[in-house]
DNA sequence: TTTCAAGTGGAGTTACCAACTCCGTTTACC
DNA sequence: GGTAAACGGAGTTGGTAACTCCACTTGAAA
């Protein structure tokens, strides 16, 4: 059973172009605008008419999830991954590091990650993947004496959301800013300790500035 | 030079009471909304005809700058009356606190604090009282040896920004929720200690489960 | 009590935006 | 060279928000 039982015919060459093209261009387009970006954008950045897009892709749903499942999917790897660490927190920082290096560049991504509306039932399944991965990382960490015992693992979805949404705020002019914050909400997670983690990420004068300008640009919007 | 310089007549009894009955309303539904609230809605939430809110207030504005000017201005004081606490890390704990608490029960306030796009120019003067305020609370606190050394003010408000946020997201079912990632960016920010500060506010089964299916309602919008 | 400027309500106007369709034209491939 | 598939992009549909207009109502001055 492949692909022929489906079509009848295979796609003619121009359309298999255009189809990559298409993905391509949406895979820019809604990393760097989010998942509000419209269609004629994607169509514009392609160079294809909305009309090409809209054959392709029945809706904007359909393109948003044949889009975004590997990447999601590629949070949950990770998620696992990390508890083959044999270091708890490492593997707890390690894993947080990577979902919101991933969150941080890709707004779109981000938006599905905290269940924006789009594509929505096709995300469930590879999320329920990533929810107890979690919960295991977090309780090997108590475990160990390095995690503080207070926290769940919907805190940690909170504070992800808190921190990826700064990060997609200040990407466009100091894209590793979030790392700054993420070393200081470690610093507060960890059960004790003798002296603040150095922040690594510096927050020099204009970064600082444009911070200030820029995030008066978003405005959080309910739906 | 009082107020009869500029107005021929003073408002006719009606009109002044349908006045504070738009001012009162446009509070509420700022405060719940955010500034992206309708007029419409305000007028509705008054009793009123929205052409009775244009008559009053020229524009949108106008009447934003005329709510929220008294509340910013407050938070600048707040600020003030922090650097008489003896204590400079409780006096910065307790200006956070405030500050924070009264943004994450008022959207539309959170957002002017932000610099959203309303009413720009007439909260510029206010708003310069507070950076220098703020920036005298944190250095005492480094030098008492409270703070770690590595922030700077405009670390606190992108750390008043996130959590802010997230309070607002959180608002109306667990109104203190935001009070729980306060502490735990506390925990981080101080220069060292041997146990977590407790988490005051709870996060319950109900409330995570709510948690995690609202913040997807929640959604960033660049202007 | 009359008079009328001030005040009112809310339907309507204007302007904008995004998802998606339609159809005359072009093109790959048999 | 014939033709179904593919294309482009103007146009349609549906929605939203700021603000206006005007026939009607009312407070208060004379």
């Amino acid at each position: 059973m492949n692909k022929m039982t489906t079509r009848a015919r295979p796609l003619r060459a121009d359309a298999v172009r255009n189809r990559e093209k298409i993905l391509a261009a949406a895979a820019t387009v809604f990393a760097r605008r989010g998942l509000d970006a419209t269609l004629d954008e994607v169509a514009l950045e392609a160079g294809v008419g909305v009309g090409t897009v809209y054959r392709r892709f029945p809706d904007k749903d359909t393109l948003i999830g044949a889009l975004f499942e590997n990447a999601v999917d590629e949070i949950a790897t990770i998620a696992l991954s990390a508890y083959e660490a044999e270091n708890s927190w490492d593997g707890l920082v390690w894993f947080l590091s990577e979902a919101l290096q991933r969150q941080c560049v890709n707004r779109g991504l981000r938006e599905i990650v905290i269940g924006a509306p789009y594509a929505r039932e096709r995300m469930e399944s590879v999320k329920c993947r990533i929810a107890p991965a979690i919960t295991q990382l977090i309780e090997r960490a108590q475990r160990d004496g390095f995690l503080r015992d207070d926290v769940v693992s919907a805190d940690f979805a909170i504070l992800e959301m808190m921190i990826s949404s700064l990060g997609c705020m200040t990407e466009e002019f100091s894209p590793d800013l979030w790392r700054r914050y993420l070393t200081i909400v470690l610093d507060g997670l960890v059960v004790k300790r003798e002296h603040p983690t150095s922040l690594e990420q510096p927050l020099d004068e204009s970064v600082a500035e444009e911070a200030l300008r820029l995030k008066s640009r978003h405005v959080l919007r309910v739906h």
